[in-house]
DNA sequence: CGTCTATTTGAATGTACTCAAAAGCGGTGG
DNA sequence: CCACCGCTTTTGAGTACATTCAAATAGACG
């Protein structure tokens, strides 16, 4: 709890009243590694905060293909936005990769929350403006780096995320196959690796 | 004028006061074909909203290739929201393709009207939000679909842009080349046009 | 040690790109 | 009214980046 309250301290300064208002609405829920925190097709009901873990949202597309969209670790948030939002049903899922202890807030206790600490609303301003940010560099970089680039940018960024998903769900997020990043990974190493023969 | 207030009314109701507080801190301005209303390396000091014409933002890589990141029409927002929430420098262009007039928020406006009208922060939140899912389901289309289904698919959301700008733009945005989507409209014309010889 | 899952390797293939050149299309001026 | 210019779109040949499929290898876990 301690926890996201820090996080929120970070953009909204709230007072002992409200903090308290905030904490008796949300609830910390344990799930295991492998168990579905949002399932496609039935409704978002929960903002999910990541105390510890790891997850993955991804989408399932019409030949049956994953492909992961996001990973969440400590201090992200997670959850199908888009069905959030609506209140229909969800086109994602998002899946534990690790033991998972999270803060669910309900989209209703949500909603109150909003009319009763305008702060909150301009915290989660901020944090979706930079998420925002994030996804269209990410459409940026898809469309102006090569798979090698992408995933060089990835393990700078997030290496810390590279050492606790497998490497399949890592080719997924950039958009390329297992095998392809198997043949990237060697050929980075190699030329680390092997000066004999450099160019 | 009128018209942002219409749009706002959409989603969150002002009262004439708030209404006029607004209204006091933006401003009209006109803009040719061709101008630029973001400029990389410059800070982004306004947030632009539509009135009428037509923009396009795009961001310029390594090898100098342009690629077009979004359009926007009359009541769309458009800045490069990196540059602006940081007050930073910009990556990206933000150029007239047609005509265009434009309402404008400066950057310390905005914020003080974050503090005065905390209903104009809710506004902001929700048409954010509805942006990131956007731009979440385009990275998914981009991994999901080949580039003939999400030209068909832009085609159907977007029909009124597709008029509006030149095929190689179209193109951009798809992560693709103009060539390439030239040949895919050659294939999709042949497929409807010619009966005499369908599968 | 065996089973299950994840990663690697290789050959054949496909989707989309590059480069070069031609054709179309509007506008402008002689 | 036609000729020319600049810009956009088209066409074609050769190529590259990434995929598919199949099989081998490596790792993790009971």
């Amino acid at each position: 709890m301690q926890q996201l309250l820090e996080y929120i301290t970070q953009y909204v300064q709230l007072t002992p009243d409200e903090e308290s208002a905030m904490l008796s609405k949300i609830k910390v829920k344990k799930f295991l590694k492998g168990q579905f925190v949002v399932q496609n097709g039935e409704i978002c009901k929960y903002e999910n905060f990541v105390l510890s873990g790891c997850l993955r949202s991804f989408y399932i597309d019409n030949d049956g293909l994953e492909h992961v969209i996001m990973f969440a670790v400590e201090n992200w948030w997670t959850a199908d936005l888009g069905s959030f939002i609506t209140q229909k049903p969800s086109d994602l899922n998002v899946q534990c990769l690790e033991n998972s202890e999270i803060i669910q807030i309900h989209y209703n206790d949500l909603q109150k929350l909003y009319f009763e600490i305008p702060k909150l609303e301009r915290f989660f301003r901020i944090i979706i403006q930079k998420a925002f940010v994030a996804a269209q560099k990410r459409i940026v970089s898809n469309f102006s780096m090569d798979a090698t680039d992408r995933y060089i940018q990835f393990r700078e960024q997030y290496h810390d995320i590279e050492q606790r998903v497998p490497q399949y769900m890592i080719a997924s997020y950039l958009g390329i196959t297992k095998e392809f990043l198997s043949k990237i990974r060697n050929k980075l190493t190699a030329q680390k690796g092997d000066v004999s023969n450099g160019v």
